[in-house]
DNA sequence: TAACAATATCAATATATATTGATTTATAGA
DNA sequence: TCTATAAATCAATATATATTGATATTGTTA
């Protein structure tokens, strides 16, 4: 039950489904990539991406200072549903802006 | 996007996965069967119950006085995942306890 | 119509979660 | 070692949701 309640608790906000389709639809981010595009500050992106994290949707990467966040892959059968049901929502997604502080930033 | 948030919604709270999963077992139950079995008060199911109603999850039908709630059919893709996973969840279910305080109750 | 029973809704309160700005931690480079 | 940057965590506040008891609504029957 505790898992399963935390998956959904994870999926029950605007924040994170726009977030997870993000992530997924561009492939792997840095926090500051996500700051730049979706005009988010860093405290409130942080939170949301451990919710995911820790819900098992999204898996981090660090390199250096950066922590790259990407779709963990093998997503079991009822996630995998959940991210299906989320690709086909009517989301207009902003654009992808790479933020250009560093050469590191987005390799 | 509503209308996925109102799902999750609906499935991120025990008492409603308990309920949803209460009636899947047991099929169509009135709100008495309910607070019989379930030992919850009146009011704390009817609230739950419109809320799974209204997110999809199930239909009421009713007979006189009595409201019975059972699973709707058909339920689309994504509900019917979330369904199948609350199937597998490791709950002990609590004994069907009919309301006995009428004949027309569960027919 | 009056009285009763089942259910729904309301109002008050308690609990959980989201947001923001500040602080802390960790890493890189001078 | 000192400084700067990215990210995580904390503290305060705001908002949303759950629970309970009371009341309202709806249908049944005398």
């Amino acid at each position: 039950m505790d898992v399963f309640l935390q998956t959904v608790a994870a999926l029950n906000d605007e924040t994170r489904v726009l977030l997870l389709r993000f992530i997924d639809a561009n492939g792997e981010c840095c926090v500051c990539d996500l700051q730049n595009s979706l005009d988010m500050i860093q405290s409130r992106l942080s939170r949301h991406l451990k919710i995911l994290k820790d819900a098992g949707f999204l898996k981090v990467q660090r390199k250096g200072t950066w922590a790259y966040y990407s779709v963990r892959t093998p997503l079991d059968r009822f996630r995998l549903e959940a991210l299906e049901e989320i690709r086909h929502l009517d989301i207009t997604l902003p654009e992808f802006k790479n933020c250009n502080t560093n050469k590191e930033c987005k390799v």
